[in-house]
DNA sequence: ATGGTAAATTGGTATGACCAATTTTTCAAT
DNA sequence: ATTGAAAAATTGGTCATACCAATTTACCAT
């Protein structure tokens, strides 16, 4: 029989689960840089040698890449695996993207629900920063900032839904959909109508899940998406079809 | 185009290499205790620092146990690691089961929204069968048998909803979920009033997909794994709602 | 033999220094 | 003003050393 094991855990294996919940919780997020090994030991008053050594583990386990001069990475392939295989599926299968964007839809709509259930003072002033950076790209006509500012509202809307695995799916859903689609959203958003309705709606959902109403942030989010949408069908009805011949030559290595 | 990369491995890694080796080999063998550090070191030609390194990170992977004063020892089980270090996580911080289960609360109740406005005769066939598979283990008291159909006729929801992505996700799901959830399950299912329970809800869900009423269904999947869940807290005893009490507390910053 | 104490061993942590690769800055040439 | 190379600052990699804490071993008194 076992008894009790009493062991303390080691100085470097408290500092590498501190990273893993940052990691996770979606304080450190893929590519970011980390601080460096001296600030990092000083931050959580341990001495250079452990901070290292629970930064090898990590590296060791794949979830961060250090390079001598250059600094120590959040590894940016990680939580891929859930989504690789949809890859070549869209390939073959080009409708199924479709499935993509109804996928997300569900998404958004669970994010808004829980932050607006769970959302901290702290989650409200980010949004309401993300807002000000959209609005902000949007005055200065940078629209491809804009399109990421965009994206980084809804990531920010996952982040204070505070569900771990919600939020690492929409990340790497968004990482398919720059891919494959991303680049649509930079030609509708420079007419005028369409961005300020879209505006509008983000107004609306962000003053739901500040007001705490999960059904009406839900509702909202469903609404964004499908006027979002549809601007993108009308808009690509034409063109698509021309893009979708180039970007044959675009894959092609 | 990349060149080769003339990098040099960093001195722990080819030590770590070289120790691998000795195990894989045979040379070093399941349990058997390690030389000192320091006597290493020298073997090795290396700073103590560096071939501390290289033990941590093979005590990382699982292939070595260091104990303090006591010495170091090759690992008796070797090697399950997981492709992806994010699954991982989700794997080893059992903080985030909650979040997967939210998660695919999130997942079904979208399910059988979209299987009950799209199912085709064929698919409601297959998910008939598949309850009848249910009923079948049931009433032979083959619990393992069960609770892999019950995961069967889950899927098979999701596939009658006809998203590519949503049943991709859902499969995933259910592995990572398998690891923890699984054996769970298999301890509820033999109480008879319980499983009397589930399969009414099943019979519910089944019946208002048929019906083609998405708005029943998903409350009919909502209300299944509110119980499912409960099931499942109240056999894990209270330790568990306590947790996630605590939690709250730990993502506020 | 038994039980406890002291000594030796061993992994864990800390400090400081220096090296090597990288990035950033600076500044001169065009 | 732009470009490009050299210099400086930053950052991870390695090393030497010392000390601490846990464990094991050896020894001794009972």
């Amino acid at each position: 029989m076992n008894y009790r094991s009493v062991k303390q855990p080691k100085l470097s294996d408290i500092i590498m689960q501190r990273i893993e919940e940052m990691i996770m919780e979606g304080a450190l997020r893929p590519g970011q840089r980390l601080p460096s090994e001296r600030e990092l030991a000083t931050e959580f008053e341990v001495s250079r040698p452990s901070l290292r050594e629970a930064l090898q583990k990590l590296a060791a386990k794949g979830l961060l890449v250090s390079r001598q001069g250059g600094g120590t990475y959040v590894a940016d392939n990680i939580g891929n695996s859930l989504v690789d295989p949809l890859l070549d599926l869209f390939r073959s299968h080009p409708e199924s993207q479709y499935d993509l964007l109804e996928f997300r839809h569900a998404l958004e709509g669970v994010s808004a629900y829980y932050a607006a259930l769970r959302s901290t003072p702290a989650d409200r002033e980010l949004l309401q920063a993300r807002l000000d950076d959209l609005q902000h790209y949007h005055d200065r006509k940078e629209f491809d900032k804009e399109v990421a500012a965009d994206v980084e509202f809804h990531l920010a809307i996952a982040g204070a839904a505070h569900n771990v695995v919600l939020l690492h799916m929409m990340r790497a859903l968004f990482n398919l959909l720059h891919q494959h689609i991303g680049d649509n959203l930079s030609n509708i958003y420079p007419k005028a109508d369409v961005r300020q309705k879209i505006h509008e709606q983000h107004r609306v959902l962000m003053d739901a899940i500040c007001a705490g109403e999960p059904e009406v942030a839900r509702n909202a989010a469903h609404d964004h998406l499908v006027y979002v949408e549809e601007a993108l069908l009308e808009q690509g009805r034409e063109e698509s079809r021309v893009q979708r011949a180039l970007r044959r030559f675009n894959h092609a290595p």
